[in-house]
This record gives structure tokens, C-alpha cells and sequence, in this order.
DNA sequence: AGGCTAACATGCAGACTGTTTGTTTTCAAC
DNA sequence: GTTGAAAACAAACAGTCTGCATGTTAGCCT
């Protein structure tokens, strides 16, 4: 009836999309296998013919959200011009992919308390991560070390900034954002 | 053999010390309430008679933290000066308090995850929240919204810089961070 | 001293995770 | 085309965990 590749594509589709609806809305913890089969039309066999446990099918949940960031991002920057211009439209960006329900308990909240802070750092510099770096060291021209260092932490504010938008006053946490931005790039 | 309330404070500091060591240790979904149990030399019994269920005992330790938290920041910051000087003071106050192992996992990854961003901002809101917010509007004389935004912003790098220094180059991000902070305050 | 209540102890029900064993469906070689 | 193998899935099972309900002991109050 179907090819064996696309009778997997299918089942992980299935797999991928329920987890994901339960996951944003319920989290991680509070999400059963029984339930994501259920809403999936699959068998608990299935999962765990296809995932190692919860916590992989979590991380295929998160990679594809993480895929998906980084291409809203890279479709909403235009070439670069200046630093400061790249790295302004740049933050617009993000927190404008960011905002997409559920995303910032996905990959903010449940990710680092599941898989651990160094792993979903990976995931997203594998990503994202580096546009951040490259424009701070474009704009600064600091060192590695420090660049470094100085990303992570705004990286955190932008972080921070999504999850404020994604609750509330999105208008202030933008400008609020835009505003460290400006100021650590100077004028 | 002991009066009530002197059992009662006995059986919740064993609890308490127990489960923080497990939860730092293990995280909080990786540990068992028969194991909190078993490392306090207390029944499950007395557990549930002394907390709601596992979350409430996790509470419990989270609150005892960010009052250590706290207090280490009072106990460091001397009689305020200027405020860029009470700022970045009350930033290495920080960042040295939560030098303390396994602090920045229980507050800033477990945290939240268990019992919701919201309710964990709620807790170190009571405890040094305004510090920041303060230190801030005293510096910039911005508006209120504004300076919300901002300390929320800031707020989320300082714990970034926490995480950093918890594994790894400490020295680097407590740099960045205090370069962040006089960026922001200007000269 | 004697009921009363707080502080514990123990056993139980339901649920969940990961594995194992069994069945069906595709694939590959002849 | 048939057949053996391997992938895809199904279903039952073992072990563990959480929260509760019932039982027991120790302090408290008058």
C-alpha cells in the first residue's frame, strides 16, 4: 500500500505533530506516551520502534523547531548592509519567530530542564547561534573570548524578550530589547 | 522525647536537605520521592504529611534558596553609594551568590520548568527582584514600563552569566557581564 | 488521667515508562 | 513470482512511581 520510507515519514509525521500540540500546551512532564500515541493514531510500539524514549522524540520535537527559527529568520533578513543594521534586523527577527505559540516554552523552559542547558545550547548554535557572534564582532571588534561571552549573554536577553512578549506587552519587550541592542552597539 | 514543633522542624530540615542534595544531584524529575526518603531517614508517610505532594517540597526548597540568595546579596552590598556604583556591586554580589553549586539548576532550569516561569519570577520578585529595577531607574530616570522591561532583560542576562560561570570560565562572563552592565549605565 | 490531635507508618490503586515477545507488511534476491 | 529476511508495528509484561487511605504512636490540653 505504501513504501516502507514513506510509511516511516508518515508515522514519525504523525508522532512529531501530536507530541508537539501536547507538549506546547500540557509540557513535557505532564505529556504521557499514551496520550501523544493516541492523538497520533499510532501504537506505543510504533513510538519506540522509531524513538529511543520520550526524552528522543522530545529532541526530534525540538530540532525541528529550532530548523524552523532558523529559517524564519534567515527569510526575514534581507543582505546584510552594516553590522548594526544586520544585527537590528536580526533581533526583530528572532523575536518575531519567537512568538510563535508555544515556542518559548519548547525551547526556553522544557528544553534545558529535559535535555540539559548544554544540549539545547547546542542545538541552536548548531542553528542560529552564530549570527549573534558574527555581529557582535563585526560591531565591536573585540576579542573571541569576550565576543563570545557577551553573545551568550545577550542571547539570554533575547531569550528573556520572547518569553515577556509571548505573556503580555510584547510592544515594551521589543523596544526594550532594542534599546540594549542600540546601546551596546552604540550609536 | 522531643516536643511537636521541634519534631516537626527536624523531619522538614531533613527533608529539605535531602531532597536539595538530590535535586542538584539528579534533577528534579530524576528523583524519587523514596529516595528523598530514604537519604533523610523518613518515611513516605511523613513526606505527605508534611508537604501536598512532591511539587510543594520542591517549592519548599526553592524557597529556602532564594532566600540564601538574598541574604548573601544584603550581606555583600555595604550601604549604598552612587547607584551605578550599588549596580555593579549588587551585580558581583550576584553572580557570587550563585557561584553556589547546583543553585543556578534548582532556580534558573528546574525552576522553572516545574513550576512554571511565572510562579518562579514571583518567588525571587519577593526576595531581590526590585534591587535591579531600582538601580536602574535611579540610573536611567526612564519611565516605569520601560524600566521593567529593561531589568527583565537584564535580569536574564545576569542568570545567563550565572550558568556560565557554574560550568566553566567563570571569569569571562562575570567580565562580560560587568562590561554589559556599564554599557548600560554609561560612563 | 483521658480524650484529642498532630505526627508518623504502611499498604493500596492507578498510571506510566521501557522492554520483550509476537504479528504483519514491505523488500531483495533468486 | 516465491521465499527468506528485515523493517514496521502491535500487545502484553515487569518494575517503579505518585498520591491517598487507612492504621498506629506520641505529644498536648484540660
Amino acid at each position: 500500500m505504501a513504501t516502507n520510507p514513506e510509511r516511516t515519514e508518515a508515522t514519525r509525521l504523525a508522532l512529531l505533530d501530536a507530541s508537539h500540540a501536547l507538549f506546547i500546551g500540557r509540557g513535557y512532564a505532564a505529556t504521557s506516551t499514551p496520550e501523544i500515541c493516541a492523538a497520533a493514531g499510532v501504537t506505543r510500539g510504533a513510538l519506540y520502534h522509531h524513538y529511543a524514549d520520550k526524552r528522543a522524540l522530545f529532541l526530534a520535537v525540538l530540532e525541528r523547531e529550532a530548523i524552523a527559527v532558523r529559517d524564519a529568520i534567515e527569510a526575514a533578513t534581507p543582505a546584510a548592509v552594516t553590522p548594526r543594521q544586520a544585527l537590528l534586523k536580526g533581533a526583530d527577527a528572532y523575536l518575531a519567530a519567537m512568538a510563535e505559540r508555544g515556542r518559548t516554552r519548547l525551547l526556553l523552559v522544557d528544553g534545558p530542564a529535559v535535555l540539559g542547558a548544554a544540549q539545547v545550547e547546542a542545538i541552536d548554535a548548531a542553528q542560529a547561534g552564530s549570527s549573534l557572534y558574527d555581529g557582535l564582532k563585526a560591531a565591536l571588534g573585540r576579542d573571541a573570548a569576550f565576543t563570545s561571552a557577551l553573545a551568550a549573554l545577550l542571547s539570554a536577553a533575547f531569550d528573556r524578550a520572547a518569553l515577556d512578549q509571548a505573556r503580555g506587552d510584547a510592544a515594551a519587550a521589543r523596544k526594550a530589547m532594542r534599546w540594549l541592542v542600540e546601546r551596546v552597539v552604540g550609536e
